[in-house]
Order: C-alpha cells, then sequence, then structure tokens
DNA sequence: GACCTGCTGCGGTCTG
C-alpha cells in the first residue's frame, strides 16, 4: 500500500480491508493529501462509477473521525433519491468509525431528525432547498452545530453550474459561512462531478469570492473506445390511407425490441409522451412474443414507486431490462452502467448526448451510441425543414462535435438571475428578521455569488420590492419583511427558487386541443405546431392560462420543430459545414468511417441535394412561393434575435428548427429591411425584450415581483444576442 | 415537441 493510505485513520484502513478492494483507486489516492490539508477547495471530475464519493469520504471522515460534537461534514445533493444512496453507501464506513450519518430531506424520517437535532455529530446529507429552510427557520441551531465544521461537499456539482438552484446553493453557502463565523476562515469545498469541459473555469463556479485556492484532480484513465452508429427512418406519407404501411415509431420499436431484448440498454426519447408510446409498444410485443415484458418507462410525472422499482431492477443486473426515459437516467441515480444507450430522435444538445453516452460501457467494453431518426416521407406541400433533413443532419453534426472535437456546450455562467437575488434577500430577511442594505449587498454580491448584478440594479430591485410590500424600511433604516414578504415566506413552497413550469392550454373554437409549457415565446398571429397540425394563434389569455388558435394552412407542417433557445451556435455552424462539403464521415487515421446506415445516408443526400439547389450557401434567404425562408446557421440567441426584430417591424413569422419562416415577403424587401437595421443599429438585448408582453417574460419564480426593468435585463440576457446577430446580418449584406 | 429537481407542520388514520 502507498504511503498515501497511510495518513487515513486506521478504522477506515481496516474498513478498506474489509472490503477486499486489491487497491485505491487513482483518484481516491491523489485526493487524500489535498482533502487532509483542509486549507483549500478541491475540485474531483471523473466519470460516473470511478469512485469520486469514496475519494472524498475517506480523508474526510479520517479528518473528523476524533470530532464528536457538531456536525463535520455537509454533503449536499441535488436529488433526494441521491442522498439515500448514499446513506446506504455510508452505512457499514460510518459504522466502523461510530460516526453518526443523517440524510435530511423533506421525505427523510422525522425521527433521525430529531435525533440529529439533539446531538448533532458526524455527516449531514441534505438538500439546497432543506439547508435553506433551516437557515431560515433555525437559524441559532444551525450556528451552534455547525461550529466545528470541517468540510462541505457537493455532489453532482455540474449539475448546478450557471442554474438557478446552483446560484442559490452558492448564497447558501456563503450564507453559512457568514453564520459561523468563518467568512476569513472559510469551510473548504469540495465539488465532486461527472467530467467537465472547461475545467479552469470550475473553481470561480465554486467559490466566486476566490477566498480560497482550489485543487482540481481529474482522472489520466484512458476513456473507453465508443461505438457510434446512426439509423434513418421514413416516416410514410400518409399512413391512414394506406394500411400496409407502419409508422417510422413503429419500426423503431421493432429494432429497439431485436437490439434490447435479453439484455440491459437505457432508450432516451426526449419527451415523456414518446417515451410512453414507445415503451407500451415494447411490452406490446413482449406480449405478441409471449415472452415476459422488460421494456419499462421512467420520467418526472411517473409514481416514484414505479421508477425505483425499475431503477432497482437495473441496478440488480439479475433480469434482462431496457428503460425507455427521459433525462431522470441521464445523472446521479446509481443504477450501473448498460451495455449500450440508444438516442430516438435528435439530442437537445451535445452536452446531454454525452452524458447520456456515458451510461453505456460496461467493464472496459466499448460505450455504444444509437441514434434512430426518422424523417418525413416528402411531397410538393412539404416543409422546407423536412426537405432539408435538419433533425438527421443536427444529429449528425453532434456526433462529430462530440467525437471529433470532443467539444459541448459551455455552462452559461452569466445570468442576471434576478428572481433568485431577489428570493435570497427576503430569505436573508427573513432569517436575521432585519438587515441593513449595506450588509445585504456585501453578503449576498461582494461575498456571495451575484457577481452580474450592480448596485443601480440592487438599488431599483430594493426599491420596487418596497412598492409591492414585499419588504418595508423601519426608520432607523433597517429592512424587514412586508406583509407580502411575510406570507411568501411562512409558506413551505418559499425554500424551492426553481418554478414547476405553468402550462397554457391551447383551444380551437371550444375545443381543447392539450397543454403547452408557457416557457416558450408564442405571440399573438404567431403560427405553432401543435398534435402535428399547424395553428394560428389569435388571442393569447394571460390570466386563464388559455392559448386561443384556429386551424391554418399553409403546407404542412414540419415533423421537427426544433426547441427553445437551447441550439448553441457551433451546432448549426457544424450543420452548414456539413451540408456544403456534402460530407459527415469522421475521418480516423486516414480513413473516413461511416457510421450512418442506408436509409440514413439516403436521407442525407436528399438534404444535401434539396441545400444544393436552393443555392442556400451562398444565398442564405429562400423565396418559395410568397413566404420567405431566413437561415442563419446560428443559434437560437440569434434566430431569436432576428425573429424579434421582424416581428417588431410588423412581420409575421414563425421559426421551426432554427428556420425562420416570413410570410408575404420578398428576399430583396427583406435584405432592405436588414440594411435599415445596420443603419439604425441593432438595440441591445434589454430592448428588444421590451417588445414582448409582460407574461412572456416571466419564467422563473419570483419574476413576477420584479421592476419591469430588471426583468428586461433578465430576459433580454438569456433569450437574444445583438451583437453576433448584427455580426450575422453585415455578413449578409456583403 | 422538451426535460428535471424541491419544500412544512400538523392532523388524520392505521398498525403492533
Amino acid at each position: 500500500m502507498t504511503e498515501e493510505y497511510q495518513l487515513l485513520d486506521k478504522r477506515v484502513q481496516k474498513w478498506l480491508f474489509n472490503q477486499g478492494w486489491p487497491d485505491l483507486r487513482e483518484i481516491q489516492k491523489r485526493a487524500i493529501i489535498p482533502i487532509l490539508a483542509c486549507d483549500r477547495d478541491v475540485l474531483i471530475s471523473a466519470s460516473t462509477a470511478a469512485g469520486k464519493t469514496e475519494a472524498f469520504f475517506l480523508p474526510a471522515c479520517s479528518a473528523i473521525a476524533e470530532e464528536k460534537d457538531g456536525f463535520g461534514i455537509l454533503y449536499i445533493s441535488p436529488l433526494k433519491a441521491l442522498i439515500n444512496d448514499q446513506y446506504r453507501r455510508l452505512e457499514s464506513l460510518s459504522e466502523m468509525l461510530d460516526m453518526q450519518v443523517t440524510p435530511w430531506h423533506g421525505d427523510s424520517l422525522q425521527s433521525k431528525k430529531k435525533k440529529a437535532r439533539n446531538n448533532p455529530s458526524g455527516i449531514l446529507l441534505i438538500t439546497p432547498e432543506s439547508l435553506e429552510s433551516l437557515l431560515v427557520r433555525e437559524p441559532g441551531w444551525i450556528k451552534q452545530s455547525f461550529t466545528s465544521l470541517k468540510y462541505i461537499v457537493i455532489d453532482e456539482f455540474h449539475a448546478f453550474i450557471g442554474t438557478e438552484r446552483g446560484q442559490q446553493l452558492l448564497s447558501l453557502l456563503t450564507r453559512l459561512e457568514h453564520l459561523i463565523g468563518r467568512i476569513s476562515n472559510p469551510i473548504p469545498r469540495v465539488a465532486l462531478s461527472a467530467t467537465l469541459g472547461k475545467l479552469e473555469k470550475v473553481p470561480l463556479s465554486l467559490r466566486p469570492n476566490k477566498s480560497l485556492p482550489c485543487e482540481t484532480i481529474t482522472s489520466s484513465q484512458h476513456q473507453s473506445t465508443i461505438k457510434v452508429q446512426v439509423k434513418g427512418y421514413l416516416e410514410p406519407i400518409d399512413i391512414t390511407t394506406d394500411e400496409t404501411r407502419i409508422s417510422a415509431e413503429q419500426q423503431i420499436c421493432h429494432e429497439i425490441f431485436r437490439l434490447c431484448r435479453g439484455g440491459s440498454h437505457l432508450v432516451f426519447a426526449n419527451s415523456r409522451g414518446r417515451t410512453e408510446s414507445i415503451a407500451a409498444k415494447l411490452s406490446d410485443l413482449c406480449e405478441q412474443q409471449v415472452v415476459p415484458n422488460e421494456f419499462f418507462p421512467h420520467h418526472g410525472s411517473l409514481a416514484k414507486e414505479l421508477r425505483e422499482d425499475l431503477e432497482a431492477r437495473l441496478q440488480k443486473e439479475a433480469l434482462p431490462t431496457t428503460a425507455i426515459c427521459t433525462m431522470t437516467l441521464e445523472l446521479g441515480i446509481d443504477i450501473g452502467k448498460v451495455s449500450s444507450v440508444i438516442q430516438v430522435t435528435a439530442p437537445h444538445s451535445v452536452s446531454s448526448l454525452r452524458q447520456r453516452l456515458g451510461r453505456s460501457g460496461r467493464r472496459n467494453s466499448p460505450s455504444i451510441l444509437r441514434m434512430f431518426i426518422a424523417e418525413n416521407g416528402l411531397s410538393e406541400k412539404s416543409n422546407i425543414v423536412d426537405g432539408l433533413r435538419l433533425e438527421l443532419v443536427q444529429s449528425l453534426a453532434m456526433i462529430r462535435l462530440l467525437i471529433i472535437d470532443n467539444w459541448f456546450e459551455p455552462a452559461d455562467t452569466k445570468q442576471m438571475h434576478f428572481s433568485t437575488f431577489l428570493h435570497q434577500i427576503l430569505a436573508v430577511i427573513a432569517q436575521w428578521g432585519s438587515s441593513r442594505v449595506d450588509q445585504l449587498y456585501s453578503l449576498l454580491c461582494e461575498q456571495g455569488s451575484f457577481k452580474e448584478i450592480s448596485i443601480q440594479h440592487f438599488k431599483q430591485l430594493l426599491s420596487h420590492m418596497g412598492t409591492v410590500q414585499l419588504i418595508q424600511q423601519l426608520n432607523s433604516g433597517e429592512l424587514v419583511l412586508g406583509i407580502e414578504g411575510e406570507r411568501l415566506t411562512n409558506s413551505y413552497t418559499f425554500y424551492a427558487v426553481f418554478k414547476t413550469p405553468e402550462e397554457f392550454r391551447i383551444v380551437a373554437g371550444s375545443k381543447t386541443l392539450g397543454t403547452l409549457p408557457v416557457d416558450s415565446l408564442i405571440l399573438k398571429d404567431q403560427h405553432i405546431i401543435f398534435g402535428g397540425r399547424r395553428w394560428k394563434v389569435t388571442d393569447i389569455d394571460d390570466e386563464k392560462k388559455v392559448i386561443y388558435v384556429t386551424s391554418t394552412k399553409g403546407g404542412k407542417p414540419p415533423k421537427f420543430n426544433g426547441s427553445g433557445m437551447s441550439i448553441h451556435d457551433r451546432v448549426r455552424q457544424e450543420m452548414l459545414r456539413i451540408y456544403c462539403s456534402g460530407d459527415y464521415r469522421i475521418e480516423v487515421g486516414n480513413q473516413k468511417i461511416d457510421f450512418v446506415d442506408k436509409i440514413g445516408s439516403q436521407l442525407f443526400q436528399e438534404g444535401a441535394y434539396f441545400f444544393k439547389e436552393a443555392n442556400l450557401e451562398n444565398q442564405p434567404i429562400y423565396q418559395s412561393g410568397k413566404h420567405c425562408y431566413i437561415f442563419s446557421w446560428m443559434g437560437d440567441k440569434v434566430v431569436n434575435t432576428i425573429t424579434i426584430l421582424l416581428i417588431k417591424s410588423g412581420h409575421v413569422c414563425s421559426n421551426f428548427a432554427g428556420v425562420i419562416e416570413v410570410q408575404n415577403a420578398s428576399v430583396d424587401a427583406l435584405k432592405d429591411y436588414f440594411m435599415g437595421i445596420i443603419i439604425d443599429g441593432v438595440p441591445d438585448e434589454t430592448e428588444l425584450a421590451e417588445i414582448l408582453s409582460l407574461q412572456q417574460k416571466m419564467i422563473e419564480k419570483y419574476d413576477e415581483y420584479l421592476p419591469e426593468g430588471l426583468l428586461n435585463a433578465g430576459y433580454g440576457r438569456k433569450a437574444f444576442d445583438s451583437k453576433a446577430t448584427k455580426e450575422w446580418i453585415s455578413g449578409l449584406l456583403t
């Protein structure tokens, strides 16, 4: 055994011996000295099942083994399920050390909480929301029980970076350090994470005020080999008139059945609806063939028991099991590794594709990714999005970026997070009973995580919070909660900073077609696709949460709609590169590897031909009948910016998969219009946000309490990109 | 046509 090993507590060494492990893993050895030093933050970045948890807990438990008074380790997890997993995993080690471990979240046992409350010691496993509730409701107890706290460890740290919840978490940690008097002598933070992109940027996300140095430990182990295959499917033009043809989804299900039966696999289907439909078809196939069903759905709307049964079945590996799932099985939960991963329909981002791929690759066997993409059969009425085979090409672009460039979307760390900022102001005042303005600014912005917020923003927000009775200022200058602030902070729903999205009902005439989440950009007169048909929005009732539509013509809608604000510039640029070269293959040595099946290749050739015929390489605006289509080959921020500029000037537009359709327009008229924009200047993001109605911009939980100026600034930064749009328009006109 | 995560305290009913 190595000399680092000797530094561990004797009982930890004994526990290791009992485990029968031949040796510590590389990252586990390398973590021992930095963790024991207790004078720096540590980032441990390694793939799933590389032993990150032990890399932290072996030395950390050694360091707190003699401490019996107060919690020594604060472990924070984004999921309750992960807390339960870790509790089980720590059981034997903590027994050996006679150390208390307390799982603390909304569903954990009151008896365990009570015990820890009376005798705080050892390890506390908690969610950010439960920590928030303790800080607000029992700051005195926290202060007492954390006096000898030695480590704060955050699991699945990548899931927090750049999010509202991550912003809250960092703020909580600063507030905790402040409460227990450790601002000038900070508690080391340890982040456990799946492999991250730009590692040098992560320490700033772990401790924005840089008051401790950070050491990074990554596994130098080679990534296992990756096998990729893309299969194309053709959706028959009209199934109803020709019953001999089977739908693309049916064909895909037959293939999944053939490939997965008898093994252990994950099928990612991107939406709950499709997840259910595929799982149902597969279990039908099992029944038809009189074999036991081994295909089960897994997603967020499914009952907890069903999900847990499936997770346990996957983990046991006793029976062959394939889960059809959404991102619920993308990270976190311990299900071990599967033989292969199948992605049905294009992934939403390269980073999620990467995470999913990481789920496969058992014991030195390669990671296997299969991607099944269906495209529509074409007719004269077909949409240009279908003709170009955009979904297929987006998928190919994402695979190339992942495999050739090892690139994926970086987390967006430049958001304002005004909603969470407002939440933290209320939480701090609720925690202390009152607060001075300068204390708030120092704690949340200077020491804490709200680095994008200026003093002007802060003053504007406080003044508005006074107006809407969230807070009030006493004669002494102290801030206390107002009536509305009391109401919010007294409800148990206060502690989470993220919003459970509200859904709008889609109503045509007197008939409800279904519901649509409110976070998409929907305007009156806009055309939307719902239930596979094209609709025109006639009215939006923000109060009743109803969108009124009428059926509209305009050709067959494209099958692939694309989504929101998520596609990155680099993905669309790679798509353009593929179209221009007419080649998607991946070069290995001096060979070009074709990873697409015959039908997929044919579909790609059709798309590439269409691209050439339409002269899209040289002409990004394409006229078809009375309408124009704009191909920016830029990410959704730029597409949104161009769209809102056109809408502002009275054009009727909609965008599908990054292609903007402008009704009743000509190429020359559009170019003239863009010329005018360059002369007048592109408005900044905040000004663009002013064009939208208030309701459309209220995305985050506490957005409704923000002054309009801040709402516009926050939304604008999220949705638009004026600089890149100006560059794109300039390029178009030269 | 995205998707996902989390929170209290108390009163009721059931079980051993």
